[in-house]
DNA sequence: CAGTATCCCATATGATACTG
DNA sequence: CAGTATCATATGGGATACTG
C-alpha cells in the first residue's frame, strides 16, 4: 500500500489548566474534537450535499455506527446540517455549514505538509534503531 | 477552566487503499501519527533544546512514561533528536529537527483557527439538541 | 435508505512505584 | 535526573445483524 498524504483527524479543544506555565504557551489540557473520519468528510462535503451512503461509499470502511456517531458530532458542533427529505424512501442530506468549510484550509495544510515531509518522516522510520 | 485555543494534536499518515475512489479526493485510509501530547511538545521545544523535566513541568498532566513514549515515538520519525551529555546528575537534551520546526506553522494555524471559531462551535455545543 | 442495537477489542493514556 | 516497570481503564473504532 502506497503513502499518499497526510491528513489531519484530530484537533483538541484546549483549556487553560489553573496553574499555566507562561514559559510555554501551549501548555492546555487538550480535549479532542474531531476523529479519525472527521476530515474525510470535511473533504467528501466539500464538492457539496451527500446522502449517508454518498458517503459511506468513498469512507471504505467506515461502518454505519461509526459514521453515524461521527456526523452526530459534527452536527453538534454546527460543522454540517443534517436535512431530512420526506420522501419514501427517506432521503437525508448532509452539508457543510460555514463553519465546517473554514476548516477546509487547516486539512489542505494538513495534507501539503504531508506530501512535502512525509518522505523525510519514513526515511527516519526506517533508518531509525533504538 | 476558561478554553483559550484549539490546538493540532493528531495527525494521520494516509495510506490509499487498494480501491481508492475518485469521487473523493480524500477517501485514504488513515494511520495515525502524532498523539495528544506531539503539538505541545513541538511548541515547548520552538524556544531551543530542553531537558526531560523542563518538559514535564509545562505539560503539567504528563506522566514520565507516556512523555517518554511520545519523544521516543518523534525520535523514531525526525521531529526531535535527542542527545545525551555525559555528566553526573546526567543531562538529556531534546532538540527540534528542521522537519520538526516544519510543523511549526501548522500548529500555530490550528490555533489561529480555534482563536477564531472556537466560540461558533462552543455555542452550537450549547444549542444542540439530539 | 438511513440508520440502531449489541458485542468486542486494541490501544492510547494514566496512576503509581521503583532505579542506574 | 531521566527515565522503567506494572497495572489499570476509558473509549474510539470496528464487526455483525437487524429495522422503520
Amino acid at each position: 500500500m502506497p503513502v499518499r498524504a497526510v491528513n489531519l483527524v484530530r484537533m483538541a479543544e484546549s483549556v487553560a489548566p489553573p496553574e499555566f506555565d507562561p514559559r510555554c504557551p501551549s501548555s492546555d489540557i487538550p480535549v479532542q474534537i474531531g476523529g479519525k473520519w472527521t476530515g474525510m468528510v470535511v473533504r467528501c462535503l466539500q464538492s457539496g450535499p451527500r446522502r449517508f451512503t454518498e458517503l459511506r461509499e468513498p469512507l471504505r470502511g467506515v461502518t454505519p455506527k461509526v459514521l453515524t456517531e461521527t456526523l452526530r458530532a459534527m452536527e453538534r458542533d454546527g460543522l454540517v446540517t443534517r436535512t431530512v427529505h420526506d420522501e419514501n424512501p427517506p432521503r437525508v442530506e448532509y452539508a457543510l455549514t460555514p463553519l465546517g468549510r473554514s476548516l477546509v484550509p487547516l486539512i489542505d495544510a494538513a495534507r501539503a505538509w504531508s506530501e512535502e515531509h512525509l518522505p523525510d518522516l519514513l526515511r527516519a522510520r526506517e533508518t531509525y534503531e533504538p
